[in-house]
Formats: C-alpha cells, sequence, structure tokens
DNA sequence: GTCTATATGATGATAGAC
DNA sequence: GTCTATCATCATATAGAC
C-alpha cells in the first residue's frame, strides 16, 4: 500500500473506532506511518481524507449486504442473515456512527455516503423483499418500502442498544423480534 | 435558576446538540452565563456535570414515555403513539446519540443513566405489551421481551436513518412498517 | 461562591526547505 | 512527494486572589 491507500485505511479505522471529531489528522498519520506534509499532499485536509474512507466503507459494505441478502432459502431467513450479528457489533455501525457526530451531519460532503448507502441497502432488501412477493412468501399487499426502512432500522437501533449494554444480548433479541413479527404478527 | 442548574441545562442542551466530545467546558460556561471557577465549584469536571445532565433527561423521557404508552386505545395505538414523531427527530435521541462518541460508551459512569434508561423504556414497552396479552390483543406466544427491543430499536434506528437523510420521511417510514409487521405480520 | 491567570497539551492547518 | 517548523486556537483543568 502507498502512502495515500495507508492513510485512507488508518482514517477508515479510526472513524469507526473514535468517530470523526474524536479522530485528528495526527493520530491518522501516525497509524499509517506518514508524515503531515504527505497527508496535505495528498488530501485537501480532514475531511476530504474522510470521504474517501467512507468511500471504501461504503464498499466493503455493499460486498457483506449482498453476501447476507443472497444467502438462505426462504425470505426470512435472508432478512435474519441480514440482521446476523457480526464480531463488531459493540463498535457500532460504520456509518450509522458516523452520522449521529454534529459536524458529519451538518456537512453534506461527509453526509452524503453515507446517506447514498443507507438508500442502497433499503433498496437491496426491498427487492429480496419483492422476490419473496412474487414467490408467494409475503402478502401481496405489504408496504415493501416501509418495511425495508424498518429493517434497516431495526440493525441500526440494535447497534445502539448494544452499544449502550455493552453487550450483544440486545442486539440478538431486537432481530428475533423482528424475525418474529416477520413470520407470525403479533396481534390475534 | 441558580448557577448550578443552569449550568446542568445548558449541558443538557449542548449535548444533544453537539454530543459529549463536542461539548466543551467553555461552551457550557458560555451558553449558562456563569465563570469557570463557578462551574469547578459545582462540578467535579465535565464528565460529572455530564453525568447530572443525563439524569436530567432521564427524568425528563420518563415523563413523555409514560404519556404516549398510555395513550390511545389499543396495545397498537400505544406503540404506534410511542414511535410518534417529535420535534426533534433530526436532533436524534438525546441518550442513544451519546452513546454513540466512543468516549461516552467506553466511561461507566457516563454511560450507566443511559443503560438504565434504556432498560427502563424496554420495561414499560413490554408491560404494555403484556396488557394487550391480556386483553387477548396479543397472541398468547408472542415473545414479549424481544418485541420489546425490536420496538425501542426501530425508534433509535429510525432517529439514525432521519438524521443521514436530514429528514424525518425514513422515520415515518420505519414506524409505520413496524405497525404493519405488528397487525398484519408479512408471511402469508 | 465567583473571579482571573495560568498550565499543558492537542487541534487542524500552513510555510517553506529538501 | 515528504520533511520539519510554526501558527493560532482550543481543550480540560488548576491556583490563588477576592
Amino acid at each position: 500500500m502507498d502512502s495515500a491507500e495507508r492513510l485512507i485505511a488508518s482514517m477508515q479505522e479510526l472513524l469507526w473506532e473514535r468517530g470523526y471529531s474524536g479522530t485528528s489528522p495526527r493520530a491518522v498519520q501516525k497509524m499509517a506511518d506518514v508524515g503531515q506534509g504527505s497527508m496535505y499532499h495528498h488530501f485537501q485536509g480532514k475531511a476530504d481524507l474522510a470521504v474517501a474512507a467512507e468511500h471504501l466503507m461504503g464498499r466493503e459494505l455493499q460486498t457483506q449486504i449482498n453476501e447476507r441478502l443472497s444467502s438462505g432459502a426462504t425470505t426470512v431467513d435472508k432478512i435474519a442473515a441480514f440482521l446476523t450479528i457480526d464480531e463488531h457489533v459493540l463498535r457500532g455501525c460504520r456509518l450509522g456512527r458516523l452520522v449521529q457526530d454534529t459536524e458529519v451531519a451538518s456537512n453534506d460532503e461527509l453526509r452524503a455516503p453515507i446517506q447514498t448507502m443507507f438508500v442502497w441497502i433499503q433498496q437491496n432488501i426491498a427487492s429480496t423483499l419483492e422476490d419473496g412477493r412474487s414467490n408467494g412468501e409475503i402478502r401481496p399487499d405489504a408496504n415493501i418500502e416501509a418495511l425495508a426502512a424498518t429493517i434497516l432500522a431495526v440493525r441500526q437501533g440494535a447497534y445502539v442498544l448494544a452499544r449502550a449494554a455493552q453487550s450483544e444480548e440486545p442486539f440478538r433479541k431486537a432481530a428475533d423480534g423482528l424475525i418474529e413479527m416477520l413470520t407470525h404478527g403479533v396481534c390475534v
């Protein structure tokens, strides 16, 4: 990896670990083993480098999500796979965590890659549900768009609950509850 | 309001607006119109003042949530009220946002009040669902605990989606999807 | 109980040599 | 393309006068 690549990889790591405001250019340079001048040669500044890191995150997440949403026999299995716990639950969602930072939310350049990814994920969940509807697994009158938003929200919210508890248990519970609702409904 | 109360109110406001790491004692003092020496007289430091602010937040949230979970005729109406949009959706959840901050998540004194509130909320949702089960509104075999976790996760996640989009729409959609799942289920 | 002065280190960024 | 030196500003906190 060259300097620029190492800078992006380090920024990505630190964004996940410490958030945007909590990540200093210094720390990125140190982790990447790259000098200050070098960083400001390759990137305009902290925000510019962070955007590059966000784009890399997005590409990695797309791969992961595609794998999960295409695993499993039934539609519910696919959604369950999407909600499967991974090794990083307590670190939070790489993208979702970032957008809680006011500096990120109020800067369109930093926010755009996150919003784009969320839209992409929702569309993929929606098309998984559509397939299920064609198969006859999903009710014909289901509001696919709303359901996709709910499913993504459960994952994002489950990360938050797990972080507050410093335990993976609330994540699992929230996922279980969603699967139950998808399969059985709740009302008599 | 005396100095200490103004400090707590200001810290609360700034925690919501800028998060913990993003809030400096300076800024709090300025908003509260209180000098530096005064702040360090009343509180041990930034974290100590933040904990006081978190406790105040918790008390306010309990009132709001009690109101919502007791409004509405049916159990689903009550859950829908819990998921009703409020005027502050784009600012995020006061508690959920905080715990995304690494400094908060890794400091037990700062994290505890948040976790306590989440547990309290889940218990209140659970007992609302229990009532519905007694009424015959909710399936007897429903996994109440998991459903409560899911419902709270939807609210938390919906905040995240709204912030990423800088729009209240995803929040509404996620809530709609949840209500649909509660009432009809999704699978044929 | 509140004030000002000060300490110590980090922040994000620039300047200019090599 | 990378380096070191430097900048102005902010962070959190303490010291000691009033």
